[in-house]
Order: structure tokens, then sequence, then C-alpha cells
DNA sequence: TACTTACCCGAGCAAAACGGTGGGTTGTTT
DNA sequence: AAACAACCCACCGTTTTGCTCGGGTAAGTA
């Protein structure tokens, strides 16, 4: 379990996603846009999510990325295994020979314990907490209903296509949460 | 928060320290080969445990290092934050100026909160957690006493000199707790 | 004083990872 | 056919990682 800055773009990008596959798939051109991540970087980490079956695809107009469960069911720690692939900070590769004067090698044993405790703990946050909290927090700061009057406006006339198997659920139920 | 095998390193060599540290100041030499990490690489790590005051330095012969303070009142995040200076995940260095079409850059608010909990559980584990949790398992794995024989050992024949103000304490009551 | 030990410090270095660019392809829809 | 958007791949400059080398300095011993 590494933890860097790609993760956190990873998880960036996923509660991006989160917020608004209500409307359809969502492009990575438009999350770039939104979060300030270079198209191609999100390509690359996008790519990582759906070889680890957390994102689906769609191609062609109209297409994009939805997330392949429930927002519920997908975990930080899910997120940041898929795009940060761990390494090991054994220097006997996993094996016994490095046992020197009695001590042998204690790095095994204690972080694959520390390890486990720090997945557990970022399995414990939902991509459905982020998101919900982000909507609060969202709701709470900017107090004119500005951000609702952005969302009806944006798929509209530009962004989203109303027609197509893509778009089916379109809009009318986007975002009723807010 | 950054998370990489260099605060890997530092907890591993802290937990070494915690572990030989009853018999007087423990020298990075021995650590060194102990654990298998480079001498200068944990002189620099070293120095920035001694600089946020994790670790006290005895120079000259018969000196080392010992904890600056209890075990129990140093957490995994102190090591780690003492060596993996953080680093901002933000594109927009604090400020806000990111804010694109509606949304605007939810990654402070985001990473400064989970940011936080994952400090927050770091806090939670002391070495001195990590040292007891080392001990049994290495009373559990090797049954034959072997251990206490190496502790009883090594000391009085070559390392650790026996006059001295550094080496007060020397053998007799060290590791008593095993 | 001379000597040893061991911390201290800085320069440097190969390899890896980070973050990003560019160009091209495949498939879908209009 | 044209546009769109996912997909794929090779490359790239920079930073970080781990580590080495070489010297310097403080504290003890003979």
């Amino acid at each position: 379990m590494r933890l860097t800055t790609k993760g956190r773009f990873a998880v960036t990008a996923m509660i991006d996603l989160g917020l608004r596959q209500a409307s359809g798939p969502v492009t990575l051109a438009a999350i770039s846009q939104r979060q300030q991540i270079s198209l191609s970087y999100l390509e690359q980490l996008f790519g990582k999510l759906r070889r680890n079956e957390l994102v689906e695809s769609t191609r062609g107009p109209g297409g994009g990325y939805t997330l392949a469960r429930e927002a519920g069911a997908i975990t930080v720690a899910d997120i940041i295994l898929s795009v940060d692939e761990p390494i090991d900070a054994t220097h006997c590769g996993g094996k016994e020979n490095c046992q020197n004067d009695g001590s042998r090698c204690m790095t095994h044993d204690l972080w694959s314990s520390l390890n486990s405790r720090m997945v557990e703990f970022l399995n414990s946050v939902t991509l459905q907490k982020l998101v919900d909290d982000q909507v609060a927090k969202g709701l709470h700061v900017e107090e004119k209903p500005s951000i609702k009057r952005a969302i009806s406006a944006i798929p509209v006339s530009q962004t989203v296509r109303v027609s197509g198997p893509n778009s089916v659920f379109a809009l009318g139920n986007a975002f009723s949460k807010v």
C-alpha cells in the first residue's frame, strides 16, 4: 500500500464520476477540465481502474465512464490499490534469506500487519461516503443555488446527448438528491 | 501524508531501536546489519528523526541513538511525518484560484479530511505497540531461547563497552520483559 | 597527545516513479 | 463520411528514492 498523489488523483476523479454519472457516462475530458488533471494522465488512471473492474467504459459519441458498481460498494482502498500497485519494503523479496544474528528480518510480519490495518481503514471509507460529504459541503459552502443552475445548464446544450443508448436516463432525475 | 518505503524503513529502524535501547545507546551500524539498511541511508533518516526530536544521539565510543521519549509516546505518524515530509496534492497551492465552472476545486476539503483521518489512525499506533507485537511474534516463532542467548552474548564481548557514562545500566535488567 | 569510535554533513548517482505529451487506432453515433 | 471518445503506446523531463563516497567533528579511551 503506497499513498501518493497518484492515488489522490484517482480518488478525486472517482468522486467527480460519482457526482455526475447519474446523467449518463462521464467523459474524461470533462473530468480533466473540472479537476485540472491532464487528459492523458486520466486515461492511464482509468485504464487501470477499468482493468480492476471499478469503472466501465462506453465508446463513441455520448460515451464515457460509469461506475462498475454502486458507489457504496467501492472503497478508497479499492481505488488506491488499483492505480498504485503495491511495492515490497523487504530486501529479501518475500523469502527468508535475511536472517543474520538471531533476529530474522522482522520487516515481513511488521508491514503485513500495519499494512493490513491501513487497508482495513481505507476499506471502511466508501466512495459513496466521500460523494455525500462533497454534496453536503457544496451546499453549505455556496449558499446560492448556483450549483443547481450549473448542473441543469451544462448537460442540455453541449455536453450530453439526449438520444442514443448511452443516455437513456439523461436528465430529469439527475442529482435528485441535491 | 505520503507513505513510501522511506517511512517504512524509518519505522523498522525505530522498532529495532526500541527493542535494543534498554542496554544503552544503539549504533546505526548495528541497526544497519540487523535490518539490512545501508548505514549512510540510516544516517540520513536518523538525522531527520533527531531534528524532529524523536531520538537523541550520543557521540563517541559507546555512543549511539536512544529514543527521545518513551516508546508509548511515539506514534507511527510521528516517524513517517519526520522522514517523509508531506506534499500538497492540490494544484492551486492552498489558494482558491481553481474554480472553473461552478464546482470549485474540491481537492482541498476532501484530502484534508481524509488526510486527517489517516494521520489520526497512524497516531493511534504507538511504537510501543509495534515493539510489543514484535516481541510476542519473536517468542512464538522461534521456540528455542536463542534470542536470549544472542542478547546476553552480544554486548559483553565486543559491541558494548562497560565503562563510561553511556553504558551505566549496561546489562542485568536488559530485556527483562523478555 | 594520539587514537578510536561514531555521529554529522554534503555531494553525487543510478534507477524508479511522477506527471504529462503526442500520435495513432478502434468502435459508435449522427 | 464525419465526429466523437475510449483505447493504446512510446516517449520525455523532472523529482524522488535509495544508496555510496568522502570528509569532518565531537566524545570518549590509552
